[in-house]
DNA sequence: GCCAACGTTGGC
DNA sequence: GCCAACGTTGGC
């Protein structure tokens, strides 16, 4: 029996990957590079796995909210940013026999009409304890309950 | 653009 | 191991 599917909340920022991008990208798919935040990294080491549903979050952005859905397409493997000098993501302490940092593949599954934008999620009396609404929560990979999920697809229908 | 909240670093 | 300083995130 395989375990049951998990519910996650990705941020990014929309002027560098938007939901958009996302479905434009080759497969539609991208790997989730860059998360350099050990709460963050133990999530997709350890917990996100392939076939988990995912709520894309846009923040710093006009509007900020939920843009859409995708799909994990490969579990937690090592980010290879952090190997590449080239990179901004370049991390000199990383051992390769021992990577620090991880990513998993992201693939598009659907775009919202709208935005969800964040004051409805905060409005919302299901979402009281989504950790997106609470105040401060930078962490960039969030983990959300099927409820939640559910709950924010349905605004999003109600919207569209 | 501002600034509060948060995570990380580094001196001691 | 504490905590001040610093850098970053992200809502407003």
């Amino acid at each position: 029996m395989a375990r049951a599917k998990k519910y996650w909340l990705f941020k990014s920022e929309p002027d560098v990957f938007s939901i958009d991008d996302l479905q434009k990208a080759p497969k539609k798919t991208t790997y989730w590079e860059g998360v350099r935040n050990y709460q963050a990294r133990n999530l997709l080491r350890d917990d996100i796995k392939k076939g988990d549903e995912v709520l894309y979050y846009h923040s710093n952005a006009k509007p900020m909210g939920v843009a859409g859905v995708a799909r994990v397409s490969k579990s937690g493997y090592p980010d290879p940013e952090q190997f590449d000098k080239k990179s901004k993501y370049y991390d000199a302490k990383s051992d390769p026999n021992d990577p620090r940092w991880y990513c998993v593949d992201v693939t598009f599954v659907r775009k919202f009409k709208d935005v969800v934008p964040l004051a409805d999620l905060k409005a919302e009396k299901a979402l009281s304890k989504m950790m997106v609404t609470q105040r401060g929560a930078r962490l960039s990979v969030q983990p959300v309950t099927k409820k939640e999920f559910e709950t924010v697809v349905r605004m999003a229908s109600r919207i569209a």
